[in-house]
RNA sequence: GGGCGAAUAGCUCAGUUGGUUAGAGCGCCUGCCUUACACGCAGGAUGUCGGGGGUUCGAGUCCCUCUUCGCCCACCA
C-alpha cells in the first residue's frame, strides 16, 4: 500500500465497513477447535459466550459497553496467541418477546386467546425472523469480533434439545418437582414468576385495621391489620402467637368475618408476631405465601377469590365468599369498595400510612398477586453447594470483589426456583399426561404421542419454561452439549470470562455456575466481570421511558466505532458506572474522537516520513547507531507493554484452575490498559520521539541516521498499534496495513501481541535529561514571557563525561524540540554567580542560563519551598530509621536503601541551602 | 428490617501491601494556526483526600465514630 493517499481526516464511516469485511474475508474471528490444547492442538483456548441479547432488542449503550469490554478481552487474547472463540447469539426472551407481539396484536384489537396457541407462536416466530438479526448486525458495527459461524439462539432446534435433556436429567435426579403453593403471579402477563422476577419496590401504602367481632360475643372483637383488604374475602382464620397472653383465652373460638359473614377460627401459630399491630393476623392461605404455610400447618381450606387477571371472582373453594357487588371488579377497585363497606359497617378501626415493599413484575411493573397454583420447581440447595464452594475457594472469581459477598449471601439463602410459565412463547415443558388411565406424568426427551401404559391419547403440559432455564445452559449448549464429544465443547468448555451487568447476577450468572457443575461437572468460566451501568448526567439509568438513551449506532455514524469504544473503555473503572450526556454527544465522546484523530495524524505524519520502502530490522541495527532518543523510546515501549500486560492479565488462573489470593482481584483493568497504551502513543511517541526525529528525517545530511530513525519509528508505531488494537480496532488496522513490509492477507487482528524486548530502563535516562531540559526551558519562557518567536540561548554544563561526549546530539535534539527554539552551548565551568541570571536545575546535572531577565527573588522563594518540603521528608525518614522496630523488622537491603536515601537527601538539602544562600544572600 | 460498598481537583474517576512534592481524562485560565494534528501544541491554576477521634516516627491508605449517598437482599401482616 502507498502512504501518500491517507486523507487528512479519518473517515470512520467509509473505513469501518471495509475493514470489517476484510476481517471476515480473512476469517479473522473464526475459531478452530482442533487448535485447542484440550483437543490435542498447540494453543491455549480462550472463550467467551456473549450474554445473549433478547432477540427483539436493538442495541443500546449498555450493550455497547458490555460488548466492547468483551471484544477488548477477546482481541487481546487472540493477539496473545490463544485459540480464541467468542460465541454470539440471541435469547428468545419468553415473556418479553411475547409481550411485544401481544402489543402488536392489541393494535388489531386481538388477544393471543383470539388467535390461538399455534397461530400465536407462528406469529411470534415470524416477528422474530423479521427483527432477529438487527442486534447482531449492530454488534458488527461496533467491531465485535464474534465467530459468526457459531451464532446461537436459545430456541433453535439444537439448543431446544439441550433444554429437554437438562429438564429430564434434573427430573431423573429428583431435582424437579411439581408443587402446589402460593407463587408470584403477574395478572397482566398472566403467568407465574420466579422470586427474582418479582422485584421489590418501596411503596408508601395504607395499613387498614379491621375489627373481626367474636362469633359468640359480638361486643368483643379482634383487630387485624392488612395492606390488602380485598384478600379478606378469602380469610379462613385469625392467628395469634401461642404465648400472647392477650389472646390466650380466645384461641379455639371464632370470629365473624365482615362482609362475608362467615365464621372463622382463631388459631395459635408462631407466625403471628405479638409486636406487630394488634398481634393478630388474618390468614389467607391462597393469597399470601406465609399464610399458605400456616394453612398447611393447620389443614385450613384455601379459597381463591382473585382471578388470573386480577379480578374478584370465586375461583376455587370460595362458595359465596365474594358478594355479587364485588364480583368482576379489579382487585384495586375492590379494595376501595371493601374499605367503604367496612367503614359503613363500623368494622374499620383505623387507617394509617405504611411504608412497605410491593413486588412488581420485572417485565411490566404490574403489582404481583400472590396466588395459589400448581407449578414446576427446581430444588436448588443441592445445585447451589458446588457453585458456592467454587466461589469460596477461588475457582470462580467475581470482579469487582464486592460482588463476592453478595453472591455468597444469595447462594446460602437460595430458594426453590419456579420454572413454569403460563405463556406460549418458549420451550414447552416436556411432560405428558394421560387422561385416559391416569398414569404418572411422562417426562421424556422426545415427544410422546401415546400413553405407554394404555396406548391412549396424551396431552403435553401447557406451560413453557422460564427463559432463564435455557439461558443457564448457554455456556455449554452453544458448544454442542448434550453431545459430550462435540468438538467445540471439548475444545472450549469451560469458557474463560463472562462479562455482564450485576443486574442479572442471580437470574443468569449464578444459575449458569450451578448448571455448569451439575451438567458438566465444572464451572462454566473462571471469571465473572460485572460491568457498571451506563447513566446520564443526573446519574439515571438510560431507558426508553426516560428518553435519556444514547443510540450507539448514532454515535458510530457521527464519531466512529473506535471513538465510542475508546470513550467507554477509557472511563471504565472496574465496576463503575459510565456517565454520558445524551444531550451532548459531542462532548461525551470527545475523549474517543480526539484520541482517534490524534492517532490518525500520528499515522499520517509517521507513515509519510517512513515511506513505503522496507526498513531495516531493529535487531540488525548495531546499538551504537541508536541515538539517546531511540534508546529512550524503545525503553518506554517496553515499559508500556509491561504496563498493559499487568493491567490486563493474568488471563486465567496460573495454578491448577484456582485463583491465588494474590492474583484473584487483579487483571481486566481495561481503563488502565487503555491509558497505558494511550500515554505511550500520545505523550511519549508523538510528543517527544516523533518531534526528536524531525531533524533526523528532514535533513538530507542525515541520510544514514534517517534510516535508523525510520526503522525505530516503524517498529515503535507497529507495536503501539498492536497495543491499541483491542480498544480501537478499525483505525489501528487501517494504519497498520500501510506500514512498510506488510504481506498480503496479514491482519492486525491476528498479529502477535507485543512482547517486551528487555531494554534496560537506564537506557532511557539520557534522553530524559534532554526532555527535562526542554520542559524547563519552556517553563521559563512562559514564566518570563519570552514569546515563541524569540530564540534563546541555553548554556549547559554537562555533569558527566558521558554527557560531554554526546553533547552535540543533546544540543541538536534539545534545540529542535518545539517550544525550545534555542541555541545551546556548552560551558565547562560553573557559571559565575554574578554573571548568571539564575541557576536552574533539579540537582547538579544541568545549568540552564536563559537570556533575559530572571526574577532572583522568585527563584529564591522556589528553592526555599523545595527546601522546606525536603527537610520535612528528611525528618520523617530519620524518624523511621530511628525507630528500632523498623530497623529490626525491615530486611537489611531495605534499611540500607533508606540510609542511602537519607544521605542523598541530606546532600541535596545542603546544596539547596547553598543555592538559597547564594541567591538570597544568606 | 438485614447486609455490602462508596465519599479524593468544577465533573467522572485512579491511587496496589501505610513511606519522596496525591494523579488521569474532561472542564477552566494564559499564550500559540511552531506545515501530522486547533478533535491540536506549550505553559498554568485548582484538593484542610466527607466531619471528628485514635494507632504510628509517618495515615488518602489501618481502627472507632458520626454524616451523606449508592447497591443487594428481605414473608412482619
Amino acid at each position: 500500500m502507498t502512504t501518500d493517499e491517507l486523507p487528512p481526516q479519518f473517515e470512520p464511516s467509509t473505513v469501518e465497513s471495509t475493514v470489517y469485511q476484510m476481517w471476515m474475508a480473512q476469517s479473522a474471528f473464526a475459531a478452530d477447535a482442533a487448535q485447542s490444547v484440550r483437543s490435542g492442538g498447540a494453543r491455549q483456548p480462550f472463550s467467551i459466550v456473549i450474554p445473549p441479547p433478547n432477540v427483539t432488542d436493538v442495541l443500546h449503550m449498555g450493550h455497547g459497553l458490555n460488548n466492547t469490554v468483551q471484544d477488548v478481552i477477546i482481541r487481546w487474547r487472540r493477539m496473545a496467541g490463544d485459540e480464541t472463540l467468542w460465541v454470539p447469539g440471541t435469547d428468545h426472551a419468553g415473556i418479553a418477546t411475547q409481550n411485544v407481539v401481544e402489543k402488536l396484536l392489541a393494535k388489531e384489537g386481538l388477544t393471543r386467546f383470539d388467535v390461538g396457541r399455534e397461530a400465536f407462536v407462528e406469529r411470534v416466530k415470524a416477528f422474530v425472523d423479521s427483527t432477529g438479526c438487527t442486534i447482531l448486525q449492530q454488534l458488527r458495527a461496533i467491531g465485535s469480533s464474534c465467530d459468526w459461524s457459531r451464532t446461537a439462539y436459545t430456541l433453535s432446534p439444537t439448543l431446544s434439545r439441550a433444554v429437554r435433556e437438562a429438564f429430564v436429567r434434573l427430573w431423573e435426579a429428583k431435582l424437579i418437582y411439581r408443587g402446589h403453593r402460593v407463587i408470584h403471579w403477574c395478572p397482566r402477563c398472566l403467568t407465574s414468576l420466579s422470586d427474582e422476577e418479582a422485584e421489590h419496590h418501596d411503596a408508601s401504602g395504607t395499613l387498614y385495621h379491621v375489627t373481626y367481632p367474636l362469633a359468640d360475643d359480638p361486643s368483643r372483637a379482634i383487630t387485624i391489620a392488612t395492606t390488602r383488604p380485598e384478600t379478606m374475602l378469602a380469610d379462613v382464620a385469625v392467628a395469634v402467637h401461642p404465648d400472647d397472653t392477650r389472646y390466650r383465652d380466645l384461641v379455639g373460638k371464632s370470629v365473624m368475618l365482615p362482609i362475608t359473614n362467615l365464621t372463622i377460627p382463631i388459631i395459635a401459630d408462631e407466625y403471628a408476631d405479638p409486636k406487630f399491630g394488634s398481634g393478630a393476623v388474618k390468614i389467607t392461605p391462597a393469597h399470601d405465601p406465609n399464610d399458605f404455610e400456616v394453612g398447611v400447618r393447620h389443614h385450613l381450606t384455601m379459597p381463591v377469590v382473585i382471578s388470573a387477571g386480577g379480578m374478584m371472582e370465586e375461583v376455587a373453594d370460595a362458595d359465596g365468599r365474594v358478594p355479587a357487588s364485588l364480583r368482576g371488579l379489579d382487585r384495586f377497585e375492590a379494595r376501595e369498595r371493601i374499605i367503604e363497606l367496612l367503614r359503613a359497617s363500623g368494622h374499620l378501626a383505623k387507617v394509617e400510612q405504611h411504608q412497605h415493599a410491593v413486588r412488581k413484575c420485572y417485565r411490566c411493573e404490574t403489582v404481583i398477586e400472590p396466588r395459589l397454583s400448581d407449578q414446576w420447581f427446581v430444588k436448588m440447595k443441592p445445585l447451589a453447594e458446588p457453585a458456592l464452594q467454587a466461589v469460596r475457594d477461588g475457582r470462580v472469581r467475581l470482579l469487582p470483589e464486592r460482588w463476592h459477598a453478595v453472591y455468597v449471601h444469595w447462594m446460602e439463602n437460595i430458594r426453590d426456583w419456579n420454572i413454569s410459565r403460563q405463556i406460549w412463547w418458549g420451550h414447552r415443558i416436556p411432560v405428558w399426561y394421560c387422561d385416559g388411565c391416569g398414569a404418572e406424568p411422562i417426562v421424556a426427551r422426545d415427544d410422546v404421542t401415546a400413553c405407554p401404559k394404555c396406548g391412549g391419547a396424551v396431552r403435553q403440559d401447557d406451560d413453557v419454561l422460564d427463559t432463564w432455564f435455557s439461558s443457564q445452559l448457554w455456556p455449554f449448549s452453544t458448544l454442542g452439549w448434550p453431545d459430550e464429544n462435540a468438538p467445540d465443547l471439548r475444545a472450549f468448555y469451560p469458557t474463560d470470562v463472562l462479562v455482564t451487568g450485576p443486574d442479572i447476577l442471580f437470574f443468569w450468572v449464578a444459575r449458569m455456575i450451578m448448571a455448569g457443575y451439575f451438567f458438566m461437572g465444572d464451572a462454566p468460566f473462571h471469571t465473572v466481570y460485572l460491568t457498571g451501568m451506563v447513566r446520564d448526567m443526573d446519574n439515571r439509568k438510560m431507558s426508553k421511558s426516560l428518553k435519556n438513551g444514547i443510540d450507539p449506532v448514532d454515535v458510530v455514524r457521527n464519531f466512529g466505532a473506535d471513538a465510542l469504544r475508546y470513550t467507554v473503555v477509557s472511563s471504565l473503572g472496574l465496576g463503575t458506572n459510565v456517565m454520558l450526556d445524551p444531550n451532548n454527544l459531542e462532548q461525551s465522546f470527545a475523549p474517543g474522537r480526539n484520541f482517534v484523530t490524534k492517532l490518525w495524524n500520528i499515522g499520517r505524519f509517521l507513515l509519510s516520513n517512513v515511506g513505503d520502502a522496507a526498513v531495516e530490522r531493529l535487531d540488525a541495527i548495531s546499538p551504537e547507531r541508536l541515538t539517546s532518543a531511540d534508546r529512550w523510546i524503545l525503553a518506554r515501549l517496553d515499559a508500556a507493554v509491561i504496563e498493559c500486560d499487568a493491567s490486563l492479565g493474568p488471563p486465567r488462573p496460573t495454578h491448577d484452575g484456582k485463583w491465588l489470593e494474590s492474583e484473584r482481584y487483579s487483571g481486566l483493568r481495561l481503563m488502565e490498559y487503555a491509558e497505558a497504551a494511550r500515554r505511550f502513543t500520545w505523550d511519549e511517541l508523538a510528543a517527544w520521539y516523533l518531534e526528536s526525529t524531525k531533524s533526523r528525517l528532514l535533513d538530507p545530511a542525515n541520510a544514514k541516521d534517517a534510516a535508523v530513525a525510520r526503522a525505530v519509528l516503524a517498529h515503535v508505531f507497529d507495536a503501539s498499534l498492536r497495543l491499541l488494537h483491542p480498544v480501537v480496532p478499525f483505525i489501528t488496522e487501517t494504519l497498520w496495513q500501510r506500514l512498510p513490509g506488510r504481506r498480503d492477507g496479514e491482519t492486525l487482528a491476528r498479529a502477535a501481541w507485543p512482547a517486551s524486548r528487555g531494554a534496560a530502563p537506564e537506557s532511557a535516562a539520557e534522553f530524559e535529561r534532554v526532555r527535562d531540559a526542554a520542559v524547563r526551558v519552556r517553563q521559563l519562557r512562559a514564566e518570563y514571557n519570552v514569546g515563541p518567536g524569540v530564540a534563546v540561548a541555553v548554556s549547559i554544563r554537562p555533569s558527566s563525561s558521558a554527557m560531554r561526549a554526546t553533547f552535540a546530539e543533546f544540543a541538536a535534539t534539545l534545540g529542535k524540540l518545539p517550544g525550545v527554539r534555542a541555541a545551546v552551548s556548552q560551558v565547562n565551568a560553573a557559571p559565575n554567580e554574578a554573571a548568571a541570571h539564575a541557576m536552574l536545575a533539579d540537582g547538579s546535572e544541568l545549568f540552564l542560563i536563559l537570556a533575559g531577565a530572571v526574577d532572583l527573588q522568585k527563584e529564591c522563594a522556589r528553592f526555599k519551598g523545595e527546601l522546606a518540603a525536603l527537610e520535612k521528608q528528611l525528618a520523617s525518614l530519620r524518624g523511621r530509621l530511628a525507630n528500632s522496630g523498623f530497623v529490626e523488622r525491615a530486611p537489611a537491603s531495605v534499611v540500607d536503601a533508606e540510609r542511602q536515601k537519607e544521605r542523598d537527601w541530606s546532600l541535596r538539602s545542603e546544596q539547596l541551602h547553598e543555592k538559597v544562600a547564594a541567591l538570597c544572600g544568606g
